[in-house]
DNA sequence: GTTCGTTGTCAAAGCGCTTTGGAATTTCGG
DNA sequence: CCGAAATTCCAAAGCGCTTTGACAACGAAC
């Protein structure tokens, strides 16, 4: 069934019934109510192709993937998909997914927006100084960015959330209750959020002259074997440490882990934040030790994100350009006073 | 740049060099040659709507993304859909997602299958007597589903894998370690995996006399929390089970969790194995007692099913139309000789 | 009774691509 | 050197939709 059928069937033009479709004024309302009821009898939907060719839209934003065999799928990911659907849903939009290797972002990304299949970008895991970026702004199509790049000019459309700030609050936190040796475990090196975590527990311990030493940072993906590994090894320092940051509660899984493993007592040997998304498989206040987090539902973001992008698309705007969502700092039994 | 201003500025007709791109045989090399250097110097890349249109046919797989204030986003899903990413990847092939209300499958099924936006549909979650089957034979689309509806006469295209089997063979093992008290934590109680694998452990059972009583058996969405939640209330039994089976790591994660702070062991006075889906962040050789588990990766499924589908758009066929794929039985440290 | 807005409708062009049916050119056997 | 076959290219139609510009039909206004 297409549109011709249709107004064949009604005895009516394409036009017409084109028009009382897309709610056009100039389209007699008893006309409109016939051609309405065609539709729901029929079951006639327009064909989306169709349509954007004709009108440059059709209702989808589009997102690049990153997978490849041997890339860890990420339970982040997911999460945020969830939130971006949630709101799409309600708008009847779609997403258009391109996979691609994690090496050719950039490449992916042109290729996505210039295949005409989306009205819409949105972009995340962002880097230090991101490639993408300045592809973005040259491809004059609206666009979002979750998280920033950092080094790069903030004037583009992002949100994101407080990174620098939430660390900063924790490991204020931590010195306040008298730890002195703090490790972190830190996203990949490249991501902005790991850079700007490590720029806030940076700042906070130097107001009090205090460093953190190249070996007890280290950055990797989130999984929970990772953060096991990366645990054992802070463990063995000389002088291991009282304090840890960790960005997040999938890495903790892991290295709460390595401390049970160790001998040692969460929240009284070793105290522990970490950064919590709100996942819902892994909430902080289910482990055995409730986790003192910090927190910013990763669910939330895509709802909002969706939310603008749509908007963008649809011009409903204006929206605000830039978002930056302060995170909670929620204190459970994970973090003690400093042995001594 | 389009079509036409590439064939202008090429001194050939559209048809030429349509044709040149498309590997048809009735164009001169050098000619071939020539567009596709021009390509590379332009970044031409043709308008996938108009593609569409005019072929039927754009290289993209459709599939719903069940997703609602409230529904939990789940794991297994952005696993399944790496999978589905790195296979397609290759093809250059992208998906379709179409975000929807659980309650409302079909119909956003049926809207995206008319919407003329994909060539293939996928589906999973498969529930029994799914009405959405129903709807894909009728749709004169490829389709091809993960798992499968039971009480449906399985005469579609399906990529399972043997759920009945695997929690049969489970089930015998711990039989054989003494273990006579047997519970079952699943996944919810419509979904067709979960009417399966309950279905091994009873015939198993059956087969030594014994039963799984109602009491002994609980059905819910896979977090941990709600393992945690089940666990708890089994061992409050008056006859707590010696034996547990469990649909998911996630789900064993909160049972294991229970079962500590209940003062137990695991491997000693409760055997426990799950189903592994090798969600590359829980693995179950990391638990504090190495799991027992079934193995099926969920990521291998969504490779296979990506392979099969786009095979069958671009009919590169002929495919199996099903699949049935054995799981592994791992025996690791949570599974022991029942206590006497 | 003519003119002028309104209102409801239509025919046709155009979006960017593929593909059909033919035309022009080249090749080659006889 | 001619006619047929093979090769190489093109013009135009069509995919299903939106949108522009125009046209009847109808009162209202002069």
């Amino acid at each position: 069934m297409n549109l011709k059928q249709l107004s064949e069937m009604l005895g009516l033009s394409q036009t017409t019934v084109s028009r009382a479709l897309n709610g056009y004024p100039e389209v007699n309302e008893a006309t409109r109510e016939r051609v309405l009821r065609a539709v729901q009898e029929t079951g006639y939907r327009p064909n989306k192709a169709a349509q954007r060719l004709a009108t440059g839209k059709a209702g989808s934003i589009g997102l690049v993937m990153p997978t490849a065999p041997g890339h860890y799928s990420d339970v982040h990911f997911g999460e945020f998909l969830t939130g971006l659907g949630e709101e799409a849903v309600r708008h009847d939009f779609h997403f258009v997914i391109m996979p691609a290797d994690p090496d050719d972002e950039v490449g992916a990304l042109r290729r996505l927006a210039i295949s005409g299949n989306v009205d819409a970008l949105f972009v995340a895991y962002m880097r230090g100084h991101d490639p993408r970026l300045p592809l973005l702004k040259s491809l004059s199509m609206p666009f979002l960015v979750h998280g920033r790049s950092f080094g790069i000019e903030p004037d583009y459309p992002y949100l994101d959330i407080d990174n620098e700030g939430a660390f900063y609050d924790a490991t204020r936190l931590l010195l306040q209750l008298g730890h002195t040796r703090f490790c972190l475990l830190n996203g990949p090196e490249h991501l902005d959020f790991a850079i700007r975590r490590k720029k806030g527990v940076v700042s906070a311990l130097a107001e009090r002259g205090l460093e953190l030493p190249e070996n007890c940072t280290s950055h990797m993906s989130m999984t929970d074997e990772h953060g096991q590994f990366a645990m054992e090894r802070f463990l063995q320092l000389p002088e291991p440490p009282t304090a840890i940051l960790c960005s997040s509660t999938v890495l903790a899984l892991g290295a709460i882990r390595a401390v049970t493993q160790a001998g040692l007592k969460l929240g009284e040997d070793i105290s522990l934040i970490a950064h919590d998304d709100v996942l819902p498989h892994l909430k902080p206040e289910n482990f055995s030790v409730p986790l003192t987090t910090t927190r910013s539902s990763l669910r939330a973001a895509g709802v909002r994100i969706a939310e603008r992008l749509i908007g963008t698309v649809k011009q409903d705007g204006p929206f605000p350009e830039q978002e930056l969502w302060k995170t909670e700092l929620i204190v459970r039994a994970s973090t003690g006073a400093a042995p001594r």
